[in-house]
RNA sequence: GGGCUCGUAGCUCAGUCCGGCAGAGCAACUGGCUCUUAACCAGUAGGUCGAGGGUUCAAAUCCCUCCGAGCCCGCCA
């Protein structure tokens, strides 16, 4: 049974059959991967809600009300005058967006319907600021005691003297100041009417406050809420006592790492964008590793030797899809289509080579070795796998033909392999034939296969090893094959 | 101090929610084969399921205690 059906169940169970799967991130900087995970459980739960036959919408909240908390390694120095403010109101560092909160969620929110996710957008500034807020907030000061008395009791923690469930914005100043009973103090030596002033509940009070505002029924939100006398443990007693309102079914999951670099963060500079993922992961795959992973269990993503695993992972769970197989793997894979998906027979390692072989036209060399060879997913999957021999593959996955015949030292045996072979090609034979030539030609010479081998090697790429050598042979143009081996055995007529 | 995850074959991990013969891939070994960007086929071997206790006809699985590793919380969100 995949994960998101118990969940899913177990959410119907708790509160019926119509549900608001909310999901949310704070836009203080490049939102990658990892914060993805959240809205990709999130959409992942609303699916299999609806796979069960009850209603569900998803939200995405852009926390962009939140403070600016520090000056980031990203930032210029002369942020430090905007730390303090809401995110809504810094400018935007790179100066294309109206301000700093929009540059980091539209490029994000750009690639979620790419990626099959298209929630409704909220945004606590504006719903602050459009009144949305306005009750929970009234609830919340008329309350204080009570939200008072449950912090302190699940965190351990004592407020200070004059504690307000309400976070000021300085009317001077424009920053978050610090409440003081009926007033608030900012850093910056002013004093304000805190009745007068605009300003957000603290986390702690408006995540259950947003609870009640949205109808929210299901949400996942990472580790670091869950812990003991966390948000969550706070959220769902002040839910109850103060709102009136049921906490939302809790999902909880892990962070994604980066393999070698650690936890993604976006602040620590560990960081991949959806965007940026994109260019060697399709959208399958991307929703995939998400997917066929349980929410709690650490993903780490290794977009080295482990990607083209990866991919052969996900093109065999798509193949169990398509057969209908009841299984983990093909519920995964049908949790995670964006659109309908041709029926595609290359293997992404295939397109890496592909893309080698014939840097200007793979697709003529997927002709030669028989491969699927046009419509838009084959070239999606061309496109990436040039992207990922350019940014991450491991040296050993290189190689370049020469375009011209290398200057390579053979032994009399190693020409006499190169001749058979051009034989075998120019008998028309493929792969298993230049495979066969390569190894009896090496056989009956009695010399060591892997000379023999190395020797087809360095006429093409003047290196001593390479791609598996007869598919490969077989995928380079033919005349060019017969002529670079007699060249370079010294058996050419010219 | 608290929370979560992990501990199962040499390695990487399924299986644990919902108890029912201890599993897969890789590595090793045997045989075959066309040594190739982690080649292929057939087979063999490999285990105190971290430790201890409890529940049960039956425990890797449920409960309790402990050990080890990692992450998170105990500022803010």
């Amino acid at each position: 049974m995949h994960w998101a059906h118990p969940e899913a169940n177990d959410a119907i169970e708790e509160r019926g059959t119509e549900h608001v799967v909310a999901c949310g991130i704070s836009p203080s900087g490049p939102i990658h991967y990892g914060n993805f995970r959240e809205v990709a459980t999130a959409d992942l739960l609303n699916r299999a809600i609806q796979r069960s036959e009850a209603e569900s919408d998803l939200i995405w909240i852009s926390d962009d009300f939140d403070p600016l908390r520090k000056v980031y390694p990203f930032l210029p120095e002369d942020f430090e005058e905007h730390v303090g403010k809401p995110l809504s109101e810094v400018p935007d560092p790179d100066g294309c967006h109206d301000f700093y909160s929009r540059h980091f969620e539209e490029p994000f929110l750009e690639t979620l319907p790419v990626l099959g996710v298209e929630p409704e957008v909220k945004r606590a500034s504006e719903m602050y600021a459009s009144g949305g807020y306005s009750d929970a907030v009234a609830t919340a000061l008329y309350r204080t005691d009570e939200i008072a008395a449950i912090i302190e009791e699940v965190t351990g923690r004592q407020l200070p003297k004059g504690w307000r469930p309400f976070n000021p914005i300085c009317e001077e100043c424009g920053r978050f100041a610090d409440p003081a009973g009926d007033e608030y103090h900012c850093g910056h030596g002013h004093t304000g009417n805190l009745s007068e002033a605009r300003g957000k509940l603290p986390w702690r009070v408006d995540w259950p406050a947003r609870w009640k505002i949205l109808g929210v029924t299901v949400e996942p939100f990472g580790k670091d809420h869950a812990a003991s006398g966390g948000s969550y443990d706070t959220g769902r007693r002040i839910a109850r006592q103060v709102f009136g309102y049921e906490p939302p079914h809790p999902v909880v999951y892990e962070q994604i790492g980066l393999k070698g670099e650690g936890e993604m963060s976006s602040s620590a500079g560990v960081a991949v964008t959806p965007r940026q993922l994109l260019r060697v992961m399709e959208p399958e795959l991307m929703r995939f590793v998400i997917a066929s992973t349980r929410p709690k269990k650490h993903i780490e993503l290794d977009l080295g030797h482990g990607l083209p695993r990866l991919y052969d992972e996900v093109d065999r769970a798509e193949e169990a899809w398509r057969n209908d197989d009841p299984g983990v793997e093909a519920t995964a894979f049908a949790l995670s289509t964006v659109n309908d998906v041709d029926e595609m027979d290359l293997p992404f390692s295939h397109a890496v080579n592909a893309v080698q072989v014939d840097p200007d036209d793979p697709l003529k060399v997927l002709r030669r070795t028989h491969h699927s060879d046009h419509g838009p997913r084959v070239e999606g999957r061309l496109r990436r796998a040039r992207n990922w021999v350019e940014d991450y593959a491991p040296e050993s996955f290189l190689f370049s033909v020469q375009e011209e015949t290398p200057d390579v030292e053979l032994t009399g045996e190693q020409k006499r392999v190169l001749e058979a072979v051009a034989e075998a090609v120019e008998r028309g034979g493929g792969g298993d034939e230049v495979q066969n030539a390569i190894y009896e030609t090496g056989n009956s010479l009695d010399m060591a296969l892997g000379d023999a081998f190395a020797a087809v090697y360095r006429a093409l790429l003047g290196q001593d090893d390479g791609p598996r050598a007869g598919p490969f042979v077989a995928a380079l143009d033919r005349d060019f094959v017969i002529k670079r081996f007699r060249d370079v055995a010294g058996t050419s007529d010219g």
